[in-house]
DNA sequence: TGCCCGCCCCTTTTT
DNA sequence: GGGGCGGGCA
């Protein structure tokens, strides 16, 4: 394949519409290429036909991509509603359209589809669906609802347990992911079966049938079907496909390295007619008036778990024969370091498209590395950090913290807090997964959809109505004996056997109150119905009696939850294009807390890297750089994973556009983290962090060293963080200058510390032993990895990574010169416990000079405990709230005496240790 | 029918 | 270490 050429500019001429079509819109060539380099209005000014852009990190992909819009209505003349424009995320097609109302004015912008797969499909599927026939015989009517995961997984277990299979050998968890795997793939369950040889997938197969029946039964769709159903209808049904081929003239696809065999098939069913086996000069007249822009990038590819597949990119120029590539290499985001490093961090894939990106900007500072003894302290280090560049006048929402795991934003999240560092956070606990919020919004569906079995259970019996499980399985056994859905069924509670009168009359009443509602639909608005649905269900009453009555707090969340879904509702009324109920649950189903973000306040963001991807940040904090958690260990299987894990490093990386900051905690306490059993387990910085070149990084040394640093940060930290970056790199300056024989004297003159190594080693014998760390070597086991022997790596790993060998085994122990440390640590065969005194020396308030961790921790809580007094009330990670009774000592060694409402008697608090945080 | 206890699994990543 | 779910008991 020949990437490297730009291919042919036009396939044919402009045929003119008619007048006004395009809406009218005009701009110039000379404003569309306003700024944009030579390949960018390469890309702008295609004429007709497919193309690809490979737009590397920073590329300026997204102004490609609307003045690729605004010059096919104003240039091209197209008419807006022509063109349909595909982007990953909610939040990156609010943007694009945000974008494209400047450029087009909002008018015509409103006419433009821009959306995601899944919304895009869903908004036609509402119009089409009743003329679809899936593979095994289903039908769907249009008004169809989403299945989120949990429900989608009731109905995999309903399935499982209709089928009377074991739940232990057919896992309803698996089965969901492999179910959801062959839709991505493009395969029906019918398809499935067909393929199936083995026993196992047969079964599967049938679990995948009965899954899509009663999804069916439920007039209910997933996710993943959203996506198929419409390709299938696509390629079933030649005059919805030619009603599609006709209006969307032009196709533009966002990131398109993350686009699935299931969405690519519905691009290739929307674009033209299969251009594979036809001569050039037919698939030139097919082109005529039609254009396709995919836009992604290799190294960007970061959701194979999601069957996206990058390899179709790589394929894309042999399906469509004509099409045009043009690389955008010049990346306008990041400064010469951080580009640098991310170049250095990716080469080290195998497979990808060869591409570089150039810098336009100049060096920038050297990326900050730092090493927390536990994840607290890194939490506290990246906090004062951002404190510091608020200090310089760096506004917080420049700054981004980044994460590989969503389970990872809590150490973090509660040192803002106590830090008072404000900050908007992706994900975390999200308010369409509370339970009241769902219970509202399953009111609305069964008012939406009466099939909506999962919904009908999630209310008939909330709040109580003395429905309990025996009657709901007895109603349920009627309505499956007589083809009636629940609500049916419940409308006849009469004639349903073995009820008691209360239930029957309970199910009777609850049927009519649906029915009552489900007719007023269309005379109120989306946010009144709610309204009248939460308090005549009395639902609401009952959360607010509880609130009133119950000295949980939680409670009162619960109405003031249900409360802000009506706030969003009303909001829906008044600025939807369409403010329908339909229109309502759709959106309600494809949100995700990543298009909640604001962008107004001056806070820090929290997310996950996944959630980065398309963001842009001056500032940039990676958090948990270790193995294991990053790479994660289930990447360390297969040498791909493992590319994938590196390609969101590289993700990350090119979010940062002045400073980066890469961060890791060598002791990390939750159960996650270094894939062990649990708590405390030491961790290995990141192989990630070793592949970028060690003259890009300030504050990082090969692992083996961190242990010898004892004397230079008793030094730097002694000093207090409150310093400048210059202090900082000197001080790492000079113990790189040192290194090699200036350790010696140094740790005498410190005091010197037990070389730790050591138990870095026993620490792996005893991951590999089976009772911690990762790989425990069980190859059946959970977190089993292929690792084997002593080694924490997988044998895998020989795909570019720099052959990193853990320390411990490059450095046996006692070699080193802090063997023969202080006389109150013995050398030796050392154990695991020689981690612990570290600490316990610190309390009892020894004169020697302190090993690395606790300095660290204590420099920074002494200086941002906040200042309690008598009253206060506070909130406590572990005892809930209390109010402060006495205020014990003062200054920098101030205790707080609290009493708890939830634990006996009241308890003497060290602010620097206990998390206390204010109420105000 | 509702509550409580104990067990199990969890922590990739998202539409 | 904790949350959710299921089973058993009051």
């Amino acid at each position: 394949m020949n990437f490297g050429s730009t291919g042919e500019m036009a396939m044919s001429s402009v045929s003119a519409p008619l007048r006004g079509d395009y809406g009218g819109v005009q701009i110039s060539l000379k404003d569309l290429a306003d700024k944009l380099n030579s390949k960018q209005q390469e890309a702008v000014f295609l004429q007709w036909g497919p193309s690809l852009v490979i737009a590397g990190a920073g590329s300026g992909k997204t102004t490609v991509l609307t003045r690729r819009v605004a010059y096919l209505l104003s240039q091209l003349q197209q008419a807006p509603h022509s063109i349909l424009a595909v982007t990953f995320t909610n939040k990156a097609a609010a943007e694009m359209r945000a974008r494209l109302e400047k450029l087009v004015g909002t008018i015509v912008a409103k006419q433009l589809s821009i959306g995601t797969f899944h919304s895009i499909c869903a908004r036609l599927l509402r119009y089409d669906i009743e003329s679809y026939i899936s593979p095994e015989g289903f039908r769907w009517k249009s008004n169809f609802v989403i299945y989120d995961e949990t429900e989608s997984m009731s109905l995999i277990k309903e399935a499982i347990k209709k089928l009377n299979f074991d739940d232990k050998v057919f896992i309803p968890k698996e089965m969901r992911h492999a179910i959801s795997a062959f839709k991505n793939d493009g395969k029906s369950s019918a398809q499935c079966a067909r393929d199936a040889r083995e026993y196992r997938d047969l079964r599967v197969s049938e679990i995948f049938t009965a899954y899509q029946q009663l999804l069916a039964k439920n007039n209910a769709l997933d996710f993943d079907d959203l996506i198929l159903t419409f390709t299938n209808l696509l390629a079933q049904n030649a005059e919805v496909r030619n009603k599609y081929r006709n209006r969307y003239k032009n196709l533009l696809v966002d990131e398109f390295q993350d686009t699935n065999q299931s969405q690519y098939r519905m691009i290739r069913l929307l674009s033209a007619d299969e251009p594979f086996q036809s001569s050039a000069e037919e698939r030139q007249r097919l082109w005529e008036g039609r254009s396709l822009m995919v836009v992604g990038d290799v190294d960007q590819s970061i959701y194979s778990w999601r069957k996206a597949d990058f390899r179709i990119i790589l394929g894309f120029q042999k399906d469509f024969k004509d099409s045009t590539m043009i690389k955008l290499e010049d990346n306008y985001r990041s400064n010469e370091t951080i580009l640098d490093a991310a170049n250095s961090i990716i080469k080290n894939n195998s497979e990808r498209i060869d591409k570089v990106l150039r810098c336009n900007r100049g060096k920038g500072d050297k990326i900050q590395c730092h090493a927390g003894s536990d994840e607290i302290d890194e939490a506290f280090f990246v906090v004062n950090e951002l404190k510091r560049l608020k200090a310089r006048g760096i506004a917080l929402k420049k700054c981004a913290i980044l994460y590989r795991t969503n389970s990872m934003s809590r150490a973090i999240e509660e040192i803002l807090v106590r830090s008072h560092v404000p900050y908007t956070m992706a994900g975390g606990t999200r308010f369409y997964e509370r339970a009241e919020i769902k219970d509202a919004i399953s009111y609305l569906k069964l008012v939406y959809n009466g099939a909506d079995g999962q919904a009908f259970l999630r209310c008939i019996n909330n709040p109580r109505r003395g429905i309990g499980d025996t009657s709901l399985e007895k109603v349920s056994a009627f309505a499956s004996q007589n083809g009636m859905t629940m609500l049916e069924a419940a409308n006849r509670a009469d004639s349903v056997g073995g009820l008691s009168a209360k239930a029957a009359k309970g199910l009777r009443d609850f049927a009519l109150l649906v029915e009552r509602w489900q007719n007023m639909t269309a005379a109120l608005s989306v946010s009144d119905q709610l309204e009248m649905i939460m308090k005549q269900s009395g639902y609401l009453p009952k959360l607010e009696e509880e609130a009133n009555s119950s000295k949980e707090e939680i409670a009162q969340d619960r109405v003031d939850n249900v409360k802000e879904l009506l706030a969003v509702a009303k909001e829906f009324d008044s600025s939807a294009d369409e403010p329908t109920l339909e229109a309502f649950l759709t959106r309600i189903s494809l949100v995700s807390d990543l298009d909640a973000i604001k962008s107004g306040a001056d806070a820090v963001t929290l997310m996950t890297l996944h959630s980065a991807k398309g963001l842009e940040f001056e500032n940039v904090f990676l958090m948990g750089l270790e193995e294991g958690l990053f790479p994660h260990f289930r990447s360390f299987e297969a040498v791909p994973l493992l590319e994938e894990e590196r390609r969101l490093m590289y993700v990350g990386v090119t979010r940062a556009e002045e400073r980066l900051y890469l961060t890791w905690a060598r002791r990390r306490s939750s159960f996650a983290g270094a894939g062990g059993t649990g708590t405390g387990n030491y961790t290995l910085v990141s192989r990630f962090l070793t592949e970028i070149n060690p003259e890009l990084l300030s504050g990082f040394e090969e692992p083996e060293a961190f242990y010898r640093e004892p004397g230079v940060n008793n030094n730097g930290r002694g000093r207090g963080y409150e310093e400048g970056f210059g202090d900082k790199r000197s001080r790492f300056g000079d113990r790189e200058n040192s290194s090699g024989g200036g350790y010696g004297s140094r740790s005498n003159g410190s005091g010197g510390y037990q070389e730790p190594s050591g138990y870095r080693d026993n620490d792996y014998s005893r991951g590999s032993g089976g009772s911690s760390g990762y790989g425990s070597g069980s190859s059946g086991g959970k977190y089993g990895s292929t690792t084997s022997g002593g080694s924490r790596y997988p044998q895998s790993n020989g795909a570019g990574s720099k052959g990193y060998t853990p320390a411990g085994q490059q450095r046996s122990g006692s070699t080193s010169p802090f063997v023969a440390g202080p006389s109150n640590s013995k050398p030796g065969p050392i154990s695991s416990q020689q981690a612990k005194p570290r600490v316990l020396s610190r309390k009892t308030g020894d004169t020697t000079p302190q090993p690395i961790d606790p300095p660290v921790r204590d420099a920074i809580v002494n200086t941002n405990f906040e200042k309690l007094k008598s009253g206060d009330r506070v909130l406590h990670s572990k005892f809930g709230t209390g109010t402060v009774t006495q205020v014990i000592g003062d200054g920098d060694k101030e205790l707080y005496q609290v009493e708890f409402a939830t634990v006996s008697g009241q308890r003497v608090l060290d602010p620097r240790f206990a998390k206390l945080v204010k109420l105000d």
